[in-house]
RNA sequence: GCGCUCGUAGCUCAGUAGGAUAGAGCGCGGGAUUCCUAAUCCCGAGGUCGCAGGUUCGAAUCCUGCCGGGCGCACCA
């Protein structure tokens, strides 16, 4: 619950008076009246549409149903004034104690504060990463996986129970290629001059450990093997260390995935087949051929029947393929098991986040979904686009330990954890995003990381400010809750408020719009406000937060000032990032 | 050619459920500054929200068409 829908539903219960009252005729629909911040804080605290809304169908004139509502208004706890405006809002103006009990409810629930009942413990499945395993993430994986896990993080927040899930893909050719590639460096380790990588596999050094292992633990013995022995084993091995390898990776992000799901074990039970089955069933599937791709035809491309899933039926462009050209199954169609299975595991809500450059792939899954589950299960993919890392405006040339791209080891290596997870969401997913790797480790304004952490540690600092002033004070949250708020009256104090008041409304938009990158931009404005505070001070002493000669004001200011540390802390551990008390190097 | 996506200030981008006079940072112009914790601060100029229609009391936001950029386009993952 948040102020806004807590006021929302204050008028429409004031609406449904109306409507007894027989203002208002029978049946009034009041699902499209909002409650919101005004724009320009001048024109009160809340404002409404309601009159605005409700006007037209009841055939009343807008400002006159306006004035009637306004008047109910009035009635309602805290409200001071209530005032038509503009086309017909409502500007509501609320006592000042209401925003000193939104305060209260800061320091009550600490960091916990923001958290909402919206999702009403409804099961979200996320899927994030998901990259092939064969060899360490680089920087695009980075921008997916702070993406989605920070979103995960903003559903739970939100009150759905989350799921975050690694969807392994081992079964295709690439994984026969990674196994080729570590058997050469197994061979490479028993002493042989391999040469170069051939075309076709992976050249990184990153599998010279692989080989290296796979020589001391098992000898020479698969050396003058046929691939068709070794493979098997080499596959499996390979891909556990690149797995392992991943996991690292994510781990120097703070990401851990509650469930990995492996495409290999899925086709192995049959999931496909299965699945394959129902659709035939359904009368979804047929030997048809495609027309060939309008503009560049592939080189070799040759017209031929194909097994087909009726996409097109469920909103796709065309019907696709389900079965390669040697009778094996495609990609899209264990990709239909594993959303069936997802769904069957309990997640009717499914999230994916992927490379914008698997964009048009999300028709086809959608309507395989939609086809399966007969739809019911609602599947949302979050495309993120590229990532340009920069050093002060020019292309990086970072170092390139993996040989062909900056790996996200690298740059977490490079400026932090925190770092690469804040930058991350500075821009909308669907937005290329610039890495300037100088500019984040600026101390300045146009550094969102610092300027969000500063406000942070200066709060922590202000702190010790008071502590040192009033050496007896009891300066606690516990204590700072019984702090006598009423001197609480500077308009910035209040508007200050006002904005941490939103906090929860934030949560609840953001984790509703799958957009987690708001989170960023809120943390960003408040700690404006704040800065914008503290300098206002250097002109007016007295604003500032630590006054000599007033223990009570001091305190009323510290329990504004742990509020502002809080939410920000809230909102930083929504997006993984540790709050840090402290700038100085 | 088709699909997805984006197009907002000179630049990089926000824009909260369709709401009031469209915002921020950088850059630019002007001013302040031995300051409680420094990494500055304040003020100002700057806009046909790509273009044209439509829906609506109201559109940057929703719909249609066009223009422009990015990504993708049988079987690869």
């Amino acid at each position: 619950m948040n102020v806004f829908s807590a006021f929302k539903a204050n008028v429409e219960k004031e609406i449904e008076f109306l409507v007894a009252n027989g203002d208002l005729p029978n049946g009034t629909d009041t699902s499209r009246i909002s409650v919101e911040l005004p724009r320009d804080p001048s024109h009160g605290d809340l404002s409404t549409n309601a009159a605005m809304v409700l006007a037209k169908p009841a055939g009343l004139e807008t400002r006159d149903l306006a004035e009637t509502i306004a008047e109910r208004l009035l009635t309602v706890e805290s409200v001071e004034s209530a005032e038509v405006a503009g086309p017909g809002f409502i500007n509501l103006r609320l006592a000042n104690n209401f925003w000193f009990q939104q305060l209260d409810n800061i320091l009550k629930a600490g960091t916990a504060y923001g958290q909402s009942d919206l999702g009403q413990n409804r099961a979200v499945n996320v899927e994030y990463v998901s990259a092939n395993p064969t060899g360490p993430l680089h920087v695009g994986h980075a921008r997916g996986s702070v993406v989605g896990d920070v979103l995960a993080s903003l559903l739970a927040k939100a009150g759905f129970a989350v799921t975050r899930e690694y969807y392994i893909n081992d079964a295709g050719g690439q994984i026969d290629a990674l196994a080729r590639s570590a058997f050469l460096r197994y061979r490479e380790a028993l002493g042989e001059n391999i040469g170069g990588i051939p075309e076709g596999l992976y050249p990184g050094d990153y599998l010279k450990p692989v080989g290296q292992e796979l020589a001391d633990r098992e000898g020479d013995k698969w050396r003058d093997a046929e691939e068709a022995q070794w493979l098997p084993f080499v596959r499996e091995f390979s891909v556990a260390a690149m797995l392992d390898l991943i996991r690292n990776d994510l781990d120097a992000l703070g990401i851990r995935h509650d469930f990995f799901s492996s495409e290999r074990e899925l086709v192995e039970a049959g999931a496909v087949d299965k699945v394959m089955e129902t659709l035939q069933a359904d009368d979804l599937l047929y030997v048809g051929t495609l027309e060939p791709p309008k503009g560049k035809l592939p080189d070799d491309w040759e017209e031929r029947p194909q097994m087909l899933f009726k996409a097109s039926k469920y909103g796709d462009d065309t019907d696709r393929p389900v079965k390669k050209s040697d009778g094996s199954w495609t990609y899209f169609a264990s990709d239909l098991a594993y959303h069936q299975d997802k769904y069957r595991r309990g997640f009717p809500i499914m999230i994916d986040v992927w490379g914008a450059d698997h964009g048009g792939y999300v028709k086809r899954v959608s309507a395989g979904i939609n086809a399966l589950t007969g739809g019911e299960g609602k599947l949302d993919v979050k495309l993120c686009q590229m990532v340009r890392l920069l050093e002060n405006g020019e292309p990086a040339k970072m170092s390139k330990r993996s040989g062909t791209f900056v790996t996200l080891r690298d740059l977490v290596d490079a400026v932090g954890k925190d770092v690469v997870r804040f930058i991350m969401l500075t821009r909308k997913n669907d937005a290329p995003l610039d890495f300037d790797l100088v500019k984040v480790r600026e101390q300045s304004r146009d550094n969102p990381v610092f300027y969000v952490q500063y406000a942070h540690a200066r709060c922590h600092s202000v702190g010790n400010m008071a502590r040192e002033a009033f050496p007896d004070a009891d300066l606690t949250t516990e204590g700072l809750r019984r702090a006598d708020l009423t001197r609480l009256t500077e308009s910035d104090e209040l508007a200050l408020i006002r904005s941490l008041a939103a906090w929860p409304r934030m949560v609840e938009a953001a984790a509703e719009a799958h957009e987690p990158h708001r989170l960023a931009f809120y943390l960003y404005d408040l700690a404006a406000s704040f800065h914008a505070l503290w300098s206002k001070a250097r002109e007016e002493p007295g604003l500032r937060f630590v006054i000599a000669d007033d223990e009570e004001l001091t305190r009323g200011r510290m329990a504004l000032v742990r509020a502002v540390q809080t939410v920000i802390a809230s909102g930083l551990e929504v997006m993984g990032v540790t709050p840090v008390d402290e700038l100085r190097e």
